[in-house]
DNA sequence: TTGCGTGCAAAGGTTTTGCATGGCA
DNA sequence: TGCCATGCAAAACCTTTGCACGCAA
């Protein structure tokens, strides 16, 4: 990762804070330069991105791709870094749009063998799963 | 999937070929303009993306968001459906970008337990994991 | 005081869309 | 003949970048 000096402005912390408060939702750029637009304060968009970016270098947040024409979407997961999110999976379903958090033990295990047997280590942060899930599956088709 | 009739048009018996011929690659919409251009044929860069988006809709391609900022990639997996391409999923390498193919059957019973358990049926063919390759992960860091 | 962070505006690149024309069935 | 596919160009979209100024350390 980086090593600057990370700098404690008021921008930044209102980011964290927002972000911080919105643990274990998926939070997009727009999102929050809505929501700070919203608060009276004003944050450049640029600072937004730059920020954002920043904090899922340290590993205070991580990012996710879900589609493409869909902006990336940010999510905290504690500045004590990645560790409580280790078990978390994402979900996302084609049909319905939804994104599922997915906690199990058994994908753990399924990223060791993946890391054994094809030296790949999976970062669960980042990756999601694509398919249907069960409302749909079940439902409209 | 959608039902309309499909159209035996030459632009899309062209990019039909190209992407059957590169079976096991990923080609990009801008890489099948080039290609395109190159043979002395002319075909818009929206009928690309059209029937690119069409062929995906009806299974012969698939379709990987790897990052954002970079151009969405597609992949020949058969005008038979997606059976012959079941047991592979793909790795992204978030080091060195590379983009890994992975047959493993391992694989096929996890996507079984999370459909069982979790009620998710994954998607193999639309599913990239991100992580750190062998290379990346042994090597420089 | 130094250098990083910020803000604004503009650029960048990929993908989509509108509309008239051409071609398949 | 009817309807879909095509092509061109322009638009839309998210994200990044350049540069001058402000602020944290």
């Amino acid at each position: 990762m980086t090593n600057r000096p990370i700098y404690k402005t008021k921008q930044r912390e209102i980011l964290l804070q927002y972000m911080k408060e919105n643990t274990g939702r998926h939070i997009t750029a727009a999102q929050v330069c809505d929501y700070v637009r919203a608060q009276g304060t004003s944050i450049g968009q640029a600072t937004v991105y730059r920020q954002l970016e920043r904090m899922v270098d340290e590993g205070i947040l991580s990012k996710y791709m879900i589609d493409a024409n869909t902006p990336a979407c940010f999510e905290y997961v504690g500045e004590n870094g990645h560790a409580d999110a280790e078990a978390c999976f994402h979900c996302k379903c084609e049909k319905c749009g939804k994104l599922i958090h997915m906690h199990c033990e058994e994908l753990e295990t399924i990223a060791e063998h993946v890391r054994k047997e094809h030296g790949f280590a999976i970062d669960p942060l980042r990756t999601v799963f694509y398919g249907i899930c069960s409302d749909c599956a079940g439902g409209t088709q």
